[in-house]
DNA sequence: ATAAAGTATGGAGTAAGGTCTACAGTCAAG
DNA sequence: CTTGACTGTAGACCTTACTCCATACTTTAT
């Protein structure tokens, strides 16, 4: 599969793709002998689960660490069940300060002034 | 009140406060004959604001276009009943996402392999 | 054969929200 | 009167996650 092609069925550019690449977030493709790059089912997957942790809240810098256990032999590994169980947290927490914010606006919206706050 | 003394009890840095003066986050306050800084109850309104409005997931940008109305004549500003109402909707939006990174989190943890995404 | 489209490279630029540096004037204490 | 804490300035730098640029080579279509 061609940088393209890939790009387009995962919504990312060719540019971002080959940051991923530079950063380590994906896995060094294979080149044609004229230097193209090849991609492959890997690189499918670890986009895939680029998107999805991105979504999730993590950082690239997160995400960097665990892509090593994307395809890891051990299917229970612990530091990547303490990662999940960290970010599980975070967003908690995270709804919590939603919700908390919800609640002052609709409280600001119904006095309609800064003295609200 | 001197730059360190609001910076302290709002906990934010004076490089702070002198940035979101630079930017017209806040009012430029009066200065003593020297040249130092006095702020009032004026900035610390202000500040106070910036911070629920930051935690509310507004950008600075935005905040700043409702500084102005902080201490409006007018009550009922409809921009700024706009501006919540479309916050709100940005906040739901978020929560939404938040649930399903979380629900995708917890079968991951269950079944601890990438498939699952 | 030639042009359009695809790929490559290193490096610069962007946006947001600060943070830091270097240099200088000012004020209170010993 | 000097030392140290505080204040000021302009402007460079930081982090994150890209995005764009100039330039150049290859492949595909007409």
């Amino acid at each position: 599969m061609q940088a393209s092609e890939l790009a387009k069925s995962h919504e990312v550019s060719k540019d971002t793709l080959r940051y991923y690449e530079r950063t380590g977030l994906i896995t060094k493709p294979k080149r044609t002998s004229n230097g193209y790059r090849i991609y492959g089912a890997e690189h499918e997957r670890q986009l895939k689960f680029i998107k999805f942790a991105q979504s999730a809240g993590f950082p690239l810098s997160k995400i960097k660490e665990a892509i090593p256990f994307l395809d890891s032999p051990q299917p229970n590994c612990p530091r990547l069940k303490a990662a999940i169980d960290e970010q599980l947290h975070a967003i908690e927490a995270k709804m919590e300060e939603l919700k908390t914010a919800k609640s002052t606006l609709l409280k600001w919206m119904k006095h309609n002034h800064a003295s609200t706050i």
